[in-house]
DNA sequence: CAATCATATAAACACGTATGCATATATATT
DNA sequence: AATATATATGCATACGTGTTTATATGATTG
């Protein structure tokens, strides 16, 4: 096939696809939050920092389920921990993730306004 | 373990938490950003719509990974199609798409102000 | 209506991912 | 040091995903 957009427009195209590097990092980042139990992690740890335990009660999944999700949230940069004795603190590492979710719920539904 | 945190978190945290159906669409969501050729096809669509072919030419993927693509994002809501004769255009179904991927990247990278 | 072109689908493969059980590690307590 | 508690890890299992090859569909052209 002859391909149909002009010359013009398929430059302007490539110029503006990021380079692999970023798209995988993007990638990556939206793949972190395309998980409901991570999501449920990420919208609990908006309101407050919480333990290990209490997330898992509160959000009614099973200990170890948790500790992996905040083990994969942490390699995204999304979430940070501080321990306290035998206790593990887990809290939004970049406030940001809000805006984040917010877009996508925008995505999803017409704006309420 | 008695729960650490108060009664009253605990309750705030619970109603904040979206209910399953909404947390499942919005991972859904993000799984459909998830990927990079994905990415890559959103980033062209937001230049111009385009057909099948030149997609994947300018995008340098084969035609059938793009077909492929396409119809996930299509099934995302992400995407629209417009047959004209033997050629398929596709573009952005929801501008809203960039603030999503705008968000993303401000996320991860530090904003540039 | 046969040939061609653009796109889509099916099937197969390789690989990744989410979860839970069993168990390990770390810290605190006695 | 022995025990209890909080969290993390390894492994197995089940399921999902991205890509490719081959082939089908659907539309146009001669």
């Amino acid at each position: 096939m002859e391909t149909l957009i002009d010359e013009a427009t398929a430059s302007t195209v490539k110029s503006y696809i990021p380079r692999n590097a970023m798209l995988n990092t993007l990638a990556e980042f939206f793949g972190a939050c395309s998980d409901a139990t991570r999501a449920k992690i990420i919208c609990a740890l908006c309101i407050s920092e919480m333990c290990v335990t209490d997330l898992s009660n509160v959000l009614n999944i099973n200990q170890t389920t948790c500790s992996h999700q905040l083990r994969l949230l942490r390699a995204a940069d999304i979430v940070q921990q501080r321990r306290e004795g035998k206790i593990v603190f887990y809290s939004l590492k970049n406030r940001k993730i809000e805006d984040v979710l917010a877009a996508g719920v925008d995505f999803i539904f017409p704006e309420s306004k």
